[in-house]
DNA sequence: CAATGGAATTGACCTAGATCAAACATGAGG
DNA sequence: CCTCATGTTTGATCTAGGTCAATTCCATTG
């Protein structure tokens, strides 16, 4: 409803963050809903020394919506990878806001459901794929990300693309090398698929394991 | 809102089923939302002929709500534990009933945002802890879901334990008998913590990896 | 253009946890 | 009460991936 577009675009922020910002930190209330419109936001966590990089969030879409909605506490602390534009509300007008706008609601509901569902997915790949076998598959999908190329950059460091992975950063750069023979070659920050069916052969992408691309286009429609 | 609940109930089937009985396959189209009213059920899923437990919900929940507002396709199949009853509604009839009632809108969105919540934490879980640890605490927040009594009884096999934990049923046999120095005992499918403080030193309960429990208590307050 | 500091790679080695195979329990059905 | 099937434990062994340390590679900055 376009009044409370209005009323919640009055109280919101539109901010242009450098990158490697950080966002805020897990174990902080959620006073706003975060929507990244430009650039990139990594969501990671850390316990006990180790941390680990949760997702990788691109435009447009909400992030910690969870947080907002049911008042709590933030799971994930939030960083940008890029330079990025990001739209901050607060979460309790938001809260009003959707309990008056069942448009509104519906939309967030969507949201947060489709956040769910890649954390289904990304716990999945966890336990149901090898190192080796995530790696295959995040390059193919991110073949995919970038419009079906054959060659992209890497949107994170490699340390941290490894730890989203599951994977320490030696490892990382192992599991890469040893990918060559498969069809991937690394040059710097530059992944190349050099035969991509020989990478399908190492894991087949699978619509109840990996994300389903959405590609801009995708979303306008 | 009392109409909405009435219309949405006479679509609505109850009922009981026996234990391990298998409700819903992942890829399926996702036509009913479940809720858990009595018993207990599991979500797992499968790849390449590897099985995971996902989750194991408890009464009363409803379960792959995302699925259902979002009208896809189930990320995990559905089992259930024990004699259950289950009351199943049309995803339809939901979506719709939820345009109209901002109450249940925003209730949905709750049981949802919980839903995500849980996920990431067992996504941090995996990532951030090892086996060990993730035993320790699994049982710690175990003994406080049973009411914080020392001695509970598995709600699950150990294999299926096994899998939820990320690990194969042997090592779940061999960690088990590696807690016994650090205050666990096992007799069979029945788990004692002798020791909680030893047990609290392997690890310790965090708010940000471990579900916070909910008793019933909490719930009807 | 040199110096500097973090990231990436490489090598040597180690270990948590997997795998495979063989007992061993245990519980449901006859 | 026995039997059979399925789950569990144990032992022996293996390996994916981690750890630690030493280079090498950049990208910045002075």
């Amino acid at each position: 409803m376009p009044q409370t577009f209005d009323t919640l675009m009055m109280a919101a922020y539109s901010q242009n963050f450098p990158p490697l910002l950080d966002l805020f930190r897990e174990g902080e209330k959620a006073d706003f809903l975060h929507v990244v419109v430009e650039g990139a936001v990594e969501l990671h966590a850390k316990w006990n020394g180790r941390e680990t990089v949760m997702a990788v969030v691109r435009p447009v879409s909400a992030f910690i919506l969870a947080a907002c909605v049911s008042d709590m506490v933030y799971l994930m602390s939030a960083r940008t990878l890029e330079k990025s534009r990001i739209i901050m509300l607060p979460a309790g007008d938001l809260r009003s806001a959707m309990r008056r706008d069942p448009d509104l609601a519906m939309a967030s509901m969507n949201e947060l459901a489709m956040s769910y569902r890649v954390m289904v997915r990304h716990a999945k790949n966890l336990k149901l794929r090898s190192a080796r076998e995530r790696l295959a598959a995040w390059i193919l999908q991110q073949s995919g990300l970038a419009g079906s190329t054959p060659s992209f950059f890497l949107p994170l460091e490699k340390r941290q693309l490894a730890t989203y992975l599951g994977i320490t950063a030696e490892s990382l750069s192992r599991l890469l090398r040893g990918l060559q023979p498969d069809g991937v070659k690394v040059d710097g920050t530059r992944i190349i698929i050099t035969d991509i069916n020989r990478l399908r052969q190492v894991t087949e992408l699978d619509h109840l394991l990996d994300d389903e691309v959405v590609t801009f286009e995708d979303r306008v429609s």
